[in-house]
RNA sequence: GGCGGCAUAGCCAAGUGGUAAGGCGACGGUCUGCAAAACCGUUAUUCUCCGGUUCAAAUCCGGAUGCCGCCUCCA
């Protein structure tokens, strides 16, 4: 079975074919650095970085490339307002941008590249429109004529003559038509500005996407990504003028992932409700953030709250365990390898899920059915079944990486967390372990009221203990009241 | 005003014609000095409501109600 991807265009699911066979060539638009990343970048981000895993993981030689927008009405807004050079405050927020994705472990694209790198190619491509007809030069200005693009509107279904009538768009004198768009923005006192042959200044929002996706994936390219906001006016205003410079089509495949809200309420910055990338990770594992957006369908709209993600911090200690309890079954044991029916067929199910526009909520399923089975096993103490565990274990493993989960040690996972708890409690190890000793003590003197005192006082602090045959372990409580 | 989306158990959530995945929680059991973890079992005869199409509908069509997004910078 194929591939599927939802086309926005179409508004359908539809067979995916590549330009090149085994090859796919994927746009994301990235971020506009004038600001700290929040988690609405964040699912954009773990979203593609999830197509993109899962396309390489189906054998695709995949060039991905993701922008940086750094030259912008809102970072040069932010340079006069700290009085800081534009340039810095574009390598400051490229620099948050990076420590957030690694911690989050999104893979870097192929490409990266900034809007201030390609000014040439973006000059070339306004030139084009310009000596085309669907260009015009109003002192220095340049804009796109929407009305010399007979396809305007079809990527976001709003034919022109709707738009028209909208109450909400600006009236511009320069403009023809209140919907044309800029290519160019004249360049003014205190901006930077390049020169190019229409008159010095500066390029407008859209023009770099279409310059630098054609520049480094040619036209027509498989799949163009991005938050679902984009759709209007970003990528109709994308499409209109790269068709309109080339003649050709653009894009075959427009993914949009939907958005994220806070308690059922808009993340924006005018309610004041944003949450950064940064602050979520001194409260939670990456991986935390991972699970949860990955167990919705990318293109609907998720609503964070703390129930949630105190549900997907529990369900992802437990795939850490689930790992570390195979592993232990395994340790010294002989075997010979064996295939194992069940681990093949959640194998062949999880790509059923992905292939079919990337459910990785269905997906993940099969996640936690091998979990369960794994752990099945494991309280069997079967000797002969250990070799079903490690194929069982294998195939765990590989839907876990294509989702780009487990990627870290249970050690790593349990020592943030605890480190965490134990900083807000204003407690430390030596409190906890001194604990657990004077409880091992009490417990050999079979003083077990002494012991259970211990054991809740411990639990009133968010502090379980785990008599295991290794000796007493602890661990800090997840579960929500 | 225009365009679009959503409504599934206590909570989160997948499922677009064939008889309701998965996670969290709860309850019973195994295990344990007691617990925890893990496992086993139970937890939606039913998918907002009303009609219709069909042998068959959570899924398709029509209508009602409720919630939300976009049309303006925005992931």
């Amino acid at each position: 079975m194929g591939l599927k991807v939802y086309n926005t265009i179409s508004g359908k699911k539809e067979d995916f074919t590549p330009v090149t066979e085994g090859q796919v060539k994927l746009y994301v638009c990235g971020v506009t650095v004038y600001d700290h990343c929040h988690i609405g970048h964040a699912r954009s981000a773990i979203v593609f970085d999830t197509i993109y895993r899962y396309l390489r993981s189906k054998g695709y030689d995949v060039t991905y490339v993701r922008n940086f927008t750094d030259i912008d009405d809102k970072i040069i807004r932010r340079s006069h307002a700290e009085n800081i050079a534009w340039q810095e405050i574009g390598q400051t927020y490229i620099r948050s941008f990076y420590e957030d994705m690694d911690a989050l472990g999104i893979l870097r694209p192929n490409h990266e590249p900034r809007a201030t790198e390609h000014i040439g190619d973006m000059i070339t491509l306004v030139d084009t429109l310009l000596k085309k007809g669907h260009a015009y030069n109003v002192g220095g200005d340049v804009y796109f004529s929407v009305d010399s693009f007979r396809n305007y509107g079809q990527l976001s279904k709003r034919p022109l003559e709707e738009m028209m009538s909208g109450a909400r768009v600006d009236i511009d004198e320069k403009k023809k038509n209140p919907l044309d768009f800029a290519l160019w923005k004249a360049s003014k006192e205190g901006e930077p500005s390049w020169d190019a042959p229409f008159g010095a200044g500066r390029p407008g929002w859209h023009i770099e996407c279409s310059a630098m996706s054609t520049l480094f994936l040619g036209n027509p390219f498989d799949i163009h990504g991005g938050g679902k906001d984009l759709v209007f006016p970003h990528h109709e205003n994308e499409k209109a003028q790269t068709e309109a410079a080339t003649g050709g089509k653009f894009v075959n495949y427009w993914v949009h992932n939907g958005f994220v809200n806070i308690d059922r309420e808009k993340m924006s910055k005018s309610i004041g409700n944003t949450l950064l990338i940064r602050d979520f990770l001194k409260e939670y594992h990456p991986e935390v953030l991972r699970l949860f957006y990955l167990s919705n369908h990318y293109r609907s709209p998720v609503d964070y709250n703390s129930q949630s993600i105190e549900d997907s911090n529990i369900a992802l200690y437990r795939l850490y365990y689930t790992r570390e309890r195979a592993a232990e079954a395994q340790k010294g044991k002989m075997f010979a390898s064996q295939s194992y029916e069940m681990a093949d067929e959640m194998v062949r199910k999880f790509n059923e899920a992905m292939d079919d526009d990337f459910n990785t909520a269905l997906a993940i399923s099969y996640i936690f059915d091998l979990s369960k089975d794994i752990n099945r096993m494991v309280d069997e103490k079967d000797e002969s079944a250990v070799p079903l565990i490690v194929a069982a274990e294998t195939a765990y493993e590989y839907l876990a990486d294509t989702l780009g989960l487990l990627q870290d040690t249970l050690e790593s996972l349990e020592s943030q967390g605890k480190s965490r708890h134990l900083a807000r409690m204003g407690l430390d190890v030596a409190f906890v372990e001194n604990a657990i000793n004077d409880r091992i003590e009490a417990r050999k003197a079979k003083d077990f009221q002494k012991a259970d005192q211990i054991r809740t006082m411990l639990a009133e602090k968010g502090i379980m203990l785990l008599d295991t045959p290794k000796g007493t372990q602890w661990r800090i409580k997840t579960s929500v009241s």
